[in-house]
DNA sequence: GCTTATTATGAATACTTGCTCACGTTCTAC
DNA sequence: GTAGAACGTGAGCAAGTATTCATAATAAGC
């Protein structure tokens, strides 16, 4: 951020321009994007942009930096109500809480997953992961018996990566090949299995 | 094809100039890559590039033809080596055949991969979708006892695209989380357990 | 009210890149 | 050998876009 913003006016603008840039993203995909598309969207014109964000990639990365807190607080929110639970009610209801946090804005996640090569969309899988991470480190505290995973981060690598992008392409997909209730039925077959599979005898 | 060679030397330039797109996107990145830079890297001009394709698309499309007709000879050729294994190894042998494939030209499978939103990397899963439920569906009937699954291709779909997407993860990593083994072990865990599931009792 | 700091403007700049086209070269057929 | 077809060339065009900067408007401090 190139300047600071000190009075209101101009923290609006900034919001404004986060808010434009999702939805400039959202309707006309990333590389269609301009900052000029942005201002305009945003009411207000191109040199404002620069006066708070050095460059395109800045901007971008305010956004990203905001979904990322977003989901945060997506999983600590839903957290706790899963804790006693059993593990494939758990993951059934981590799934669906990952559709109701995609929700509304499904064109703009979908555009940023297309481009998950920037190192940017990266933190989002992180985050995700090192939530995710800490729901099964207390469940497999609590249920010591069923589930001991020797190399949890692994474990948590594998099943966060295969839910997300099976999902994208699920949610890219010109038409579907099965229900979201069947996608998600199977997906938590997949993970719960896999993570119970260690259970000591 | 704009234009059909019909002589020795220009279908050499066609095959040059694809060489040269999946060399320059390699090194370059797909975004990078430029219509001048694979007609620099093939040793020909700009020009000859319109002579043959209609757009850089067109060219990046022909060289995604011949990678997806490589996938499909590769899978053909592993394919009834496996038939008799069971379901483990079968896994196993997919996921050792497909870091293979992918072997000597890991960044340009990488980068088609990190823009799969373009048409064209689509056909490459279908492919390997398509294939897949063929291996899957004829051990299914040869061991019909231990392996009865009621939607084939959606198991095959959410097998597939979490086998794919975590392998790419992990490449793109800048610092992996395990070694390769390690990976290729849970996935297949994941990945037999899910399809074995449902063992008629 | 006056001064100074902050904020907003948008035409102009600088740069990239896909693509064309007029011209030169090589091949083929007779 | 020569005409005509196929092929190759690369400077330059056209279109788009990130970024700047001189100028103007607005707010804050006194």
């Amino acid at each position: 951020m190139r300047r600071k913003p000190s009075q209101e006016r101009s923290r609006q603008v900034v919001e404004a321009l986060i808010e434009a840039t999702a939805q400039t993203i959202a309707q006309r995909g990333l590389a269609q994007t301009t900052t000029n598309h942005i201002a305009a969207r945003a009411g207000v014109s191109v040199g404002s942009v620069y006066q708070y964000f050095g460059n395109k990639e800045e901007l971008v990365g305010a956004l990203l930096d905001k979904l990322v807190n977003d989901l945060g607080q997506a999983v600590d929110r839903g957290l706790p109500l899963l804790l006693d639970a059993d593990l494939r009610t758990i993951v059934r209801g981590l799934l669906q809480a990952g559709f109701a946090f995609v929700g509304g804005n499904e064109k703009l996640y979908l555009e940023l997953a297309r481009n998950w090569d920037q190192l940017s969309t990266q933190r989002f899988l992180r985050t995700l992961e090192r939530h995710l991470q800490e729901v099964f480190r207390l469940y497999a505290l609590r249920h010591y018996r069923e589930m001991h995973i020797d190399n949890l981060p692994v474990a948590v690598f594998v099943v966060t990566n295969s839910m997300v992008f099976t999902i994208l392409q699920y949610l890219s997909l010109p038409q579907a090949p099965c229900t979201r209730e069947t996608l998600m039925d199977e997906l938590t077959e997949m993970a719960a299995g896999y993570l119970q599979r260690r259970a000591a005898p």
